[in-house]
Formats: structure tokens, sequence, C-alpha cells
DNA sequence: GCGAATTAGTTACAATTGTAACCATACTTA
DNA sequence: TAAGTATGGTTACAATTGTAACTAATTCGC
């Protein structure tokens, strides 16, 4: 990407991680406008439907293992649904804490009637490139991200050459974290 | 991608816009924890920080253009870097609305530390791919990317085959939409 | 040259989201 | 079996972010 730039400019259209957080955003958007507006869902509730629809009876936590979300936000998308009447909770007799989470009839309609449409977003995206190129693309998305999420993955975010590194700055630090 | 699943069944694992979207949100989230916490700059702040290095003397309309944020994202970072001193804005004698922004020296500065920390971090997860494999990854993303934004990309968004369309439903639609 | 539409940029408010603190239940072990 | 710890899940609060409304300056059309 940026490796054939010199080592101290940085062309943002260049640099991955930008690329990436521009090319998600701007799928996202265009996916979640068309199913947020016509059933009103947001992206972590159909998320969590997606996910119960292929596995009934998980439980919040299971379905947190299963999203890259995280159990607030889990729990928050099932509370809505469960509002909604897309979504039934059962309190399991073993464990009393946790529960089973299985969609309703409704929320197997609205689940029915979104999958055909992004599966043919996906298709229509994938018109821009060839059969091969798609093999490859997917090939480096799964390694990029069996890279991150590899436990000794931490020789990303390891130490680092930046030489200038006289004083030690900003006392205040701690801002939050999401696209770059 | 999904092209080889049934139609009526969609696992998350494999459809494209969530793997763009959790890739990019990992990625993301390993960089910002980074350079803001050692320099307490959020990731507008960063990316408006990268373009004045590149383009010294923009106005704000003109960053928006370049980064992929709206007007006021860029506004408000802005406002933070003026008042972080990293920002120096200048109103222009010809036009009063527009202003001039230029990194000060301590703009520059931090702009220079945090540069090879990033094409450092690109340059490790890139590890994860062969030559050959980044340079395709590098050639999808611009043809997903190019499509997406082409102004007849709304072939993308154009009407779906979705038989099921009896009821309207959700006349209180309208949420929001970042990820998938 | 004057009113209508545009553009640059900011402000205000609502909706999302993250972090931490918090119950309640279950497990561990001494 | 009681104290301590871990787990499932929710609530509360702060920080971000999006949307719309708004001010000020400029340009367009006539």
């Amino acid at each position: 990407m940026n490796s054939s730039q010199r080592q101290d400019q940085l062309e943002l259209e260049r640099f991955l991680p930008y690329r990436l957080s521009v090319l998600a955003n701007t799928v996202s958007a265009a996916i979640a406008s068309a199913y947020s507006e016509r059933h009103d869902l947001s992206i972590p509730e159909w998320r969590v439907m997606a996910v119960l629809a292929r596995e009934p009876g998980l439980s919040a936590a299971e379905v947190t293992l299963r999203t890259a979300m995280d159990k607030v936000a889990v729990s928050r998308a099932v509370a809505r649904l469960l509002a909604g009447g897309r979504l039934r909770r059962r309190r399991t007799s073993h464990d009393r804490r946790r529960s089973s989470l299985e969609l309703t009839a409704s929320g197997r309609d609205v689940y029915r009637r979104i999958v055909p449409w992004a599966l043919e977003y996906e298709r229509r995206l994938l018109t821009a490139l060839s059969p091969a190129e798609t093999t490859a693309l997917d090939a480096a998305l799964r390694k990029l991200m069996d890279f991150t999420k590899a436990p000794d993955g931490d020789q990303l975010s390891a130490g680092v050459p930046s030489r200038p590194r006289r004083s030690m700055r900003s006392p205040n630090a701690g801002r939050r974290g999401q696209e770059v």
C-alpha cells in the first residue's frame, strides 16, 4: 500500500486502515439505509437476528461471541427486538441467569425478507470484481482478520521505532476509537 | 463470498459488508488506541492533520472533500485542533467565509511522530499477506471504492426482487447507519 | 443593483455508543 | 457450606456522532 511511499509521508488515500474504514462505512451505510428504513431495524439488531436465524436458542453471551459486538450492544439490540416482537426469550431452567433467544414468526418473516436483498446487494457490489479478484479479496480479508485476532497478534501493536521520543506529552490522554 | 450459499440463508461470517466492517473496526481501534492515547488525538482530528500536512492552506470544505468526513465532523475536529494549538486558521481576504488552515509547528511535530508509527503498523499488518496478495487486495479495494462512489453507482441500491412485499410496515422507520 | 438561491462553517438537539458500575445467579474451594 | 470469584445480563452516565437548523458571506439572474 504505502510501501512505495517515503517513510515520513502518509497519503491518506493509500493508507490501508483509512481505505478499509471508508469502504466499510460506505457499504454499511448503503445497506443499513435500506433495511433500517424498510423494517425499522438497526445494524446491531440485524446482526442479532442473522445469528439467531441460523442458530435458534442461543444465549445473549453466545450471540456476543458470534457477532463481534460487545455484550451491552447485544443486550440493547435484544431489548429492542423483544419490544418489537421479533424475538422471544425463555429463561432456561438450569441456569437462571442465562436465557434462550429465538426469532418469533414475525422475526423470521422480517429476516426472510431482508436476506435476499442483502445477498443481492453483495452480488451487485462484487460485479465490480472478476471472479478471480473476488477470490483474492476473500482470501486477503480472511488472512487479515485471522492476523488481527491472533492471540499473539500483539505483534501488531508492539513498540515502534519512532525515533523522536523525547518528551512524554499529553498527560490528559484517553480518547476513544472506532474508525480511522 | 456468499455466492456459494443458498439464496435464503445468510452466514454473517461470509457476508462481505459484515467482514469489511469487522476488519475495519478492529484495525481502526488498534491504531486509534495508540495515537489517541499518546497524543490526545481523535480519528477525525488525525485525518484532518494528515490532509493538511500534505496540502497546507486548504479550507475546511476542501478538507471535507478529501477525507470522507462530513462538514460537521471537520468543523469539530478543526475546533479541537485549534484549541490544542495544532492548527492555525487565517481568514482569506477574498472570501470572508472561507478560511485557510495549516498545521502549526506543534501540529507538524505531532504529525511527524505519528506517521512512522502508522506506516509501521500498516507494514506489520501486511506481513499477513504475500506481495501478490497485497497487490490484489489493493486493486480490489480500489475497484470497490470506485464502484460504490460512481455517480451511476445507484445501480447498487436499485430495486430488489424480494417477492413477499405485501404490507408496508413500520411507519416509524428511520434508524441510523454506520456498520453492518 | 437587488432579491433569491448557494456556499462556508457553526450550533443545537437527539440518537448511538462505550465504559464502568451494578444486580443476580452460579461455581470453586478451602 | 460459606467466602470469594466468575458469569450473564442490565442500567447509568459520559462522550461521539448525525441531522437539521441557523448565521454570514457570496454569487446568480434579471
